[in-house]
RNA sequence: UGGGGCGUAGCCAAGCGGUAAGGCAGCGGAUUUUGAUUCCGCCAUUCCCAGGUUCGAGUCCUGGCGCCCCAG
């Protein structure tokens, strides 16, 4: 119970359905920073609000203290991948490694079936043990956050909302007369206070923030920056380089501690490098995808799945060929796997994006090179 | 100091006597359970300075200042 509306209308459901129902909320993170603040989670005043719902639903309400291991595992990496030039998904490793791991260890210590969230995806039993869909409100679809979820972890997991469109489950929060009711929707990284994330990883990693050079795909040195981190791909906002045309970040370089900038058409990726594969597939993933297997991915947690091949490759690696191509891919982001690309899609499972491949390398560089010599 | 050109917002730039386009950058907002993208809004009472002509000048004239190019 995150002190959210979902999460408190999933307990409510399950007392309401005749289950013996714990109520459990995480503090993850320093609480004093992220007080009274519109729209976090699971510190601060939302223990409270957790903690009242609970109240009103007349259940058993823990709060346990996670605030190391959320800090290891995903501000730390957080940070780590900024610095590494990378642009990192920490809703993905939160509920890979914090909530369905570590939380789910904990709910079966206490005794547990089942674990259950408010996040907004599908599960259902197939004839091979349960699978996982996209959520029934398609805006509202959070199956690219989970496609890190094991089989295992599926046993045991159930998502009451998976069916429901967020207006309903506010609508059974009115009428359930839970407090937070009203309350925001969580938006943003949750452990960054004030939206400046920077702030963070400065903290952690002192000395990450270092000035450098802004250059052009030419080659020309166009600026200078404050810190690579500061930076993610496809980003244009905040190079201030004024110019006869937007420029976007194609590159970050760590080592050189480079910000690399360029046209807009720089910005297209065909195919992706992943690591650190998960598969939700009957067929075991070496096979399933030993020749190229036709799938739906998504890159982004808002735009739509769009054709693609899956390749699987030795060491838990694998690569996507994406049919139209995405721009703006940042290494440390997910690629998730979807059966096809109906609103109701089965979820495969995903990676982490290693390293992005142009559709065509060098070429629109190349043209815009002889377009600056005339 | 002979000839030519230019000086409009942070940068680039239109304007050619009728009351300051546009792009980039910046700022603000919308969207978003990650980062972006995208979209919407804002952004020169004033055109290097001083006079003059005109009902009216960024636009014409004169002078100054500052850049740039050509020149044995």
């Amino acid at each position: 119970m995150s002190g959210g509306v979902d999460s408190s209308v999933v307990a409510a459901l399950m007392r309401q359905a005749g289950h013996d129902v714990i109520g459990i909320t995480l503090q993850l993170y320093d609480h004093g920073a992220a007080t009274g603040r519109k729209g976090s989670c699971c510190a601060g005043q939302d223990i409270h609000d957790a903690r009242r719902v609970a109240d009103a639903l007349g259940i058993p309400h823990y709060v346990l203290d996670y605030e190391s291991r959320f800090a290891s595992a995903v501000i730390d990496s957080f940070a780590a991948s900024y610095a590494a030039g990378e642009t990192p998904i920490p809703c993905v490793t939160c509920n890979q490694q914090i909530k369905f791991r570590d939380l789910l260890d904990t709910a079966k210590e206490l005794g547990a079936d089942v674990l259950a969230t408010g996040h907004y995806i599908q599960r259902r039993e197939g004839p091979n043990g349960p699978e996982l869909l996209r959520a029934k409100d398609p805006d509202r679809d959070q199956s690219y956050f989970l496609f890190a979820t094991t089989p295992e972890q599926l046993q045991h997991l159930w998502f009451p909302l998976g069916h429901m469109p967020k207006a309903e489950v506010r609508n059974l929060a009115r009428e359930l007369q839970l407090p937070v009711a009203e309350k925001a929707d969580s938006q943003d990284i949750c452990f960054v206070p004030t939206g400046r994330y920077t702030g963070v990883i400065e903290r952690l990693k002192p000395g990450a923030l270092k000035p450098g050079d802004i250059v052009h795909v030419d080659g020309r040195q166009l600026g200078r920056h404050e810190g690579i981190v500061n930076y993610t791909i496809g980003q244009r906002k905040g190079l201030r380089i004024p110019g006869p045309e937007p420029l976007y970040v194609v590159r970050l370089d760590a080592d050189r501690n480079e910000v690399v900038v360029g046209p807009r058409d720089c910005l297209r990726t065909q195919s992706l490098l992943l690591r650190n594969t998960n598969w939700l597939g009957e067929v075991p993933f070496s096979e399933a995808a030993a020749d190229g297997l036709p799938i739906y991915a998504r890159i982004r947690s808002s735009q739509a799945p769009q054709a693609a091949t899956l390749f699987a490759e030795a060491g838990g690696a694998a690569t996507v060929v994406l049919e139209d191509g995405e721009d703006g891919v940042a290494a440390g982001q997910a690629c998730v796997f979807y059966a096809s690309g109906a609103p109701d899609a089965r979820l495969l499972g995903g990676g982490f994006i290693a390293r992005t491949i142009a559709r065509q390398p060098g070429s629109s560089i190349a043209a815009e090179l002889s377009r600056a010599d005339r």
